[in-house]
DNA sequence: GCTTGACCTGGAGCGCGCTCCAACTTCTAC
DNA sequence: GTAGAAGTTGGAGCGCGCTCCAGGTCAAGC
């Protein structure tokens, strides 16, 4: 919601048509728009660029090959991210599988320990 | 550098040795250490939760549970940020299929329009 | 009528993760 | 010996993306 106004205020979103009491109503297409939005913001994708894209919606389908390029290194972007949190993900692998083979060793030396404080 | 600096201010990692000249001086461990580090902010773990981990890297093998409970929750972490990922991938496909169709439209249209202005 | 609660406004504040600064020392090359 | 690069320090500053605040307006329920 305060979301929604920061997006306004900067240009992100069209200020939405106003019910009787003043109340931002948004349409569909709103709120299809704002679903796109939250989706380039999920990927990483920067405030200002996502500005720049919203500024070329303006323009229609002269803009649209400027847009599809901003997608495209949206795309190889977010690629290149999930394949470095493959490698991270592998790294987290073998420190848990070290992890549990020190509980193992710890496991076989505990009920020594056990018997040396009974 | 001044990011292993900041590291080291705030516990992240341990003061290195210094060569004589009062500079610091990483051994291998520290390097490994930092590469793990930068493993986990690459995966989005905060650093404070990385400094819990660190402190809990003092206690020995008798936190190893402790650290492996942060490893696992970070690793289901990355496996939803990875499908997270994948979904947005394939908004952006879509959006992108659009973009050429529409491109495709355009290039049918402009000869019309170029001999219109001819 | 009156409370309550959700929204409105402009603007300030915040948490994160660095990143830069000025002033100083130290090593390196010429 | 001297200039310049590359480190050192504590501390301030910054960009991002919200998020909260005080004070006001409006609509609905009792």
């Amino acid at each position: 919601m305060d979301t929604l106004r920061y997006y306004e205020r900067i240009g992100l979103i069209e200020p939405p048509v106003r019910d009787s009491g003043g109340r931002r109503s948004y349409s569909e297409e709103d709120l299809g728009w704002v679903g796109f939005l939250s989706c380039l913001r999920m990927t990483g994708m920067p405030i200002r660029l996502m500005c720049e894209y919203a500024r070329l919606r303006h323009f229609g389908t002269s803009s649209a090959t400027s847009r599809k390029e901003i997608l495209l290194e949206q795309r190889t972007a977010v690629r290149e991210r999930i394949a470095e949190l493959q490698m991270c993900l592998s790294t987290l692998d073998y420190k848990i599988d070290n992890y549990e083979m020190v509980e193992r060793r710890v496991a076989e030396l505990t009920p020594l320990a056990q018997e040396a404080t009974a």
